[in-house]
DNA sequence: ACAATGCTCATTGTATACAATTCTTCGGCC
DNA sequence: GGCCGAAGAATTGTATACAATGAGCATTGT
């Protein structure tokens, strides 16, 4: 079942102008015209005006009323904020999860971590891709297994999140090796039911991730 | 001047099909069909999608793709994981705000905790619009405060959430009082400086109000 | 010369028309 | 009688046309 014709506007735009933000192309403070990127992405302006709003949920433009959207000017302050505040979304699903996740729950933890760490071994060519989107699976099934289904709808609307993703490229090997120490400390927790450290090595996970990225901008 | 003509065309759906939910006229599981609250709230569906967007966004209602959105039942356990949710998101800018906030925050923030405590003694027939309107000030100064700009955007986008709008209906004389209690000494750890203390008021603060909700469906 | 005012135009907000998808119902077949 | 499938209806997703808003510029009066 191939998806290549992709029959979902929004999230062509949406990945358009995602892409555009992440290469350089549209620079901070960059006015973004509904209908210039409607031609340049090849769909109409109302999908558009929805790929912006998603953007601007993630954080990575701002949208006025009556005056459009522009790209954020990425300060490592403003990538801080955005992480920090992961941090604690993440530590909050990570600490319900050892409240309430059941044996189940644990296998598809468990199983996400192992696929994380075969891909970081892995050399296949989207080899990033891969790490990202095994990653996103580990923190997925931490936040369902939270049982907050609100919690786990605001952390999934903001996985995909640019910023996110982008840090991967940045990653040393050594960084990628602490990420699976942690992923394996915070499932040990989670399984044990200990709370509260749950939420703390969630909470450093990320912020170790942010430091990685902040370095980045110096 | 007057905003009577109030164009602004999503913001009338958005309060419309708000308040069809909160009055009870649309029921949890009911199905939201855009071109009839579109009939219904005088716009066209345009901007009744961007408004049942928003409503997604506050956990009032789900939407699947090609499927359009339904009212959630707003089950204890539904209604608790949303004040959960906020309750550790108003913590973290509680604490933020302590370790950040200048004395000219320390000044707003203690004008909205006055205009608050008035409002509570006030007789005017719309006490209660008065009430919720100024105790959003307060949180709103405290998340300003935290000079997280994305946490304090996050925040505001869920401060009309009905489900919150909805409390002051409920709270007694007594509840009120205590939140003028919290309100205080919430105020005075993050003077002080005391950003542990300012967190784990707010979030008691906000496990206040859940639990009068909950009384409530019971 | 400069500030204020109104005009023009680019752009966003809204309405409506059209396409694609899902749901429903009805008829045929087993 | 019940299950499967196809046609049609209902509804969402998308495109486009139109209205309203705000920005920039020129013009005018002082």
């Amino acid at each position: 079942m191939s998806k290549r014709p992709s029959r979902d506007q929004a999230k062509i735009a949406y990945q358009f102008v995602r892409s555009a933000i992440l290469t350089g192309r549209y620079l901070p403070g960059k006015r973004l015209i509904e209908s210039t990127i409607a031609t340049e992405s090849g769909v109409s302006r109302t999908p558009v005006r929805e790929a912006l709003r998603w953007l601007e949920r993630d954080g990575v433009v701002s949208i006025e009323k009556n005056k459009g959207a522009s790209v954020n000017q990425l300060t490592a302050q403003r990538v801080s904020d955005i992480y920090e505040f992961r941090a604690r979304m993440e530590g909050f699903a990570a600490y319900l999860a050892a409240e309430r996740s059941t044996p189940d729950d644990h296998e598809r933890i468990r199983a996400a971590c192992e696929a994380f760490t075969d891909a970081i071994g892995s050399e296949s060519s989207d080899r990033i891709r891969l790490i990202s989107e095994t990653n996103r699976e580990v923190h997925r099934e931490i936040a369902t297994a939270s049982k907050n289904a609100f919690l786990a709808s605001a952390l999934n609307a903001t996985t995909d999140n640019p910023l996110v993703v982008r840090t991967y490229h940045t990653f040393s090997t050594v960084e990628l090796q602490r990420s699976v120490s942690f992923h394996d400390l915070i499932v040990e927790a989670i399984v044990s039911a200990q709370c509260a450290r749950a939420e703390r090595l969630m909470i450093e996970h990320v912020l170790q991730a942010r430091d990685s990225v902040i370095r980045e901008f110096n």
